[in-house]
DNA sequence: CTAAAATACGAAATCGTTTTCGAAGGGCTT
DNA sequence: AAGCCCTTCGAAAACGATTTCGTATTTTAG
């Protein structure tokens, strides 16, 4: 509408546009005085430079994407938390994007983003199985992507991660000194490298503690948490039931005090439960539950960071692009 | 980079841009055989428009702005995967900004989106109290704009809200019920329209059941937990501790809890606890939570509905802008 | 005092797409 | 055969900012 653009400043000023925009840019061309009256009047009538215009011209868009599955998931929350953080420091917008866990969501929000509306991406990948090729092609497409958390395997991007083998490896330690001999993992998805990294701690764990490994034990659950706790309902009722569950994600420890509930299984007595978790009310819930928390916030302002470090191509070599952070075993009232 | 444009395809057809470009987007003007050649070739060679040059073009970003206070709270998270179920359906692009309840950070977001970058915003407006000239220039720049959950008082722009006096009226009766005599309102903060709202119903509900309104009971809380903590303990240490606290937001509730917890105080023996919330996790905590929940994924979803008939210039005749949503009270343990 | 250089600004191309307008050619009518 | 319309396409002007290059004026050097 009555939008304010250079041709407005530049007519008003009786200047030449190319020289309003040299003046806002401080350009050593144009003269001081010349630049204050620039300043001043684009400064009173509240100009902001058109985002399309610059972005066309200058081929960048100051603007990424945050690619995740879900956001109403405390730990996605706060990685977006985090990476907000970073990019309003400087100056970059966020689009975000919701795949759903569903790959065909993925494919299409990733080759929607080949075109240069953003200028780098951040990614968490969906847990349905399938081709890789959309992120074979936006890598090649030269644009800058960081993986987080949910990692793509053959993928020679950057990635920020948690120890998820480590952690697998004590919170199943965890359980069995609080005397558990039968531990079912329950994973949220077979195809995702974090869930077998965390599965991979979990059976070494049990291996070094003599305990037999039994993939019996194995539950991969569902995307939908009615249909997991069915699936977690038959393992509780079967005669090889558990003594002690490690959730491998959050809503899965939920859907298990849920079907605990539902049949009178006593936690921590009947069955003990420990859960990779960023909940704010682990401590709160009844009983209170033992999670491995991730830097969730920390995850989203490192990969944000690694992300503008590649944008804006500085030295690359003094920092690592693999990065690993810790997770924290909290231990609570469900495994006592 | 080697990024393929209109000048690609029509180079590599013989044909010129324009001819392109119409092809593309099925124009009359084109013969058959000719549209059909560039789209093969479009396809084949992955060509994706350049979003830049677009909106230049067409003053239209396809893409909408959410300024929300935080992200990392169940309402908001829900409300946003409501947004984008819409936005996606529209091959909309949805930017993310977090104003952390600073009037500053909304003030500097707002003023940079009045540029065009995106053709839509919504809102749930921050809690720190100051002018509102940014909302009011942000009107007054035709940008369609639609509120939602926590709306500007002194706009006409369209709202989406829940009905907060009712809510607030019936949480106190539901504490009155199950026995309570003096009950305390936490105020998130009392520069929000919904939380008067939640307190004038909670302050009527006082009165139709003969219990005196205690203004000292109203306890404004900060938006630091700790700092909310630090209060909500000083009120259950003084001597007219209440015997029920109505929660105007979910934090204050888990708040209570931690105070409770430490103090020694039982829920609901002691006292009774009702809170807003959108906790996944209410009715595991100890005890389970009872709970005044907003279908925030509908009000996302029909908040980011009324945007798009405005963006798209709809006839809006038939359709409320001030549409008011009903929350459900889910009675659990912590008020029986 | 002249030549060179520094200073301050403007004209115009450019980014890639959309859209208006004009034009060429064929088929039709009368 | 002349006039008309219809189909199909291309040239060119936008959109608004950036940037290269040229130019006019002033300053400095020699």
């Amino acid at each position: 509408m009555g939008q304010v653009n250079l041709k407005t400043l530049a007519k008003e000023l009786n200047l030449s546009i190319s020289t309003v925009s040299k003046a806002l840019r401080d350009s050593y061309e144009i003269g001081k005085d010349t630049k204050e009256k620039v300043k001043a009047l684009a400064e009173k009538l509240n100009y902001e430079p058109n985002p399309f215009a610059s972005s066309l011209r200058k081929k960048s868009s100051k603007t990424i994407a945050v690619i995740i599955p879900e956001i109403s998931n405390n730990f996605f929350a706060l990685a977006i938390d985090g990476i907000q953080a970073i990019a309003q420091e400087r100056g970059y917008h966020v689009l975000t994007y919701l795949t759903h866990e569903a790959l065909i969501n993925e494919i299409s929000t990733v080759n929607h983003l080949v075109n240069g509306r953003v200028d780098g991406v951040l990614m968490s990948i969906c847990s349905e199985k399938g081709t890789n090729t959309h992120l074979k092609l936006l890598s090649e497409s030269e644009m800058p992507i960081v993986f987080f958390d949910r990692v793509s395997e053959n993928s020679s991007a950057p990635t920020v991660t948690t120890d998820d083998y480590e952690s697998g490896f004590k919170g199943t330690e965890h359980l069995i000194e609080a005397g558990c001999k039968k531990i079912a993992f329950l994973a949220a998805s077979k195809h995702l490298s974090i869930i077998n990294k965390r599965m991979n701690g979990y059976i070494n764990a049990l291996e070094k503690n003599n305990i037999a490994y039994d993939p019996s034990l194995v539950i991969e659950c569902s995307n939908d948490g009615e249909e997991s706790m069915k699936i977690i309902k038959q393992s509780l009722q079967s005669k090889n039931r558990p003594d002690g569950i490690f959730a491998s994600v959050e809503t899965l420890a939920i859907a298990s005090y849920h079907v605990c509930s539902e049949l009178g299984i006593g936690i921590p007595a009947d069955i003990k439960i420990l859960s990779f978790s960023n909940l704010r009310t682990a401590s709160l819930l009844a009983p209170s539950l033992t999670t491995i928390t991730q830097p969730a916030f920390e995850i989203g302002k490192e990969a944000a960071s690694i992300l503008f470090r590649h944008i804006e191509k500085k030295s690359l070599v003094d920092y690592p692009d693999k990065v690993v952070m810790k997770s924290s075993l909290i231990a609570r009232d469900s495994t006592k």
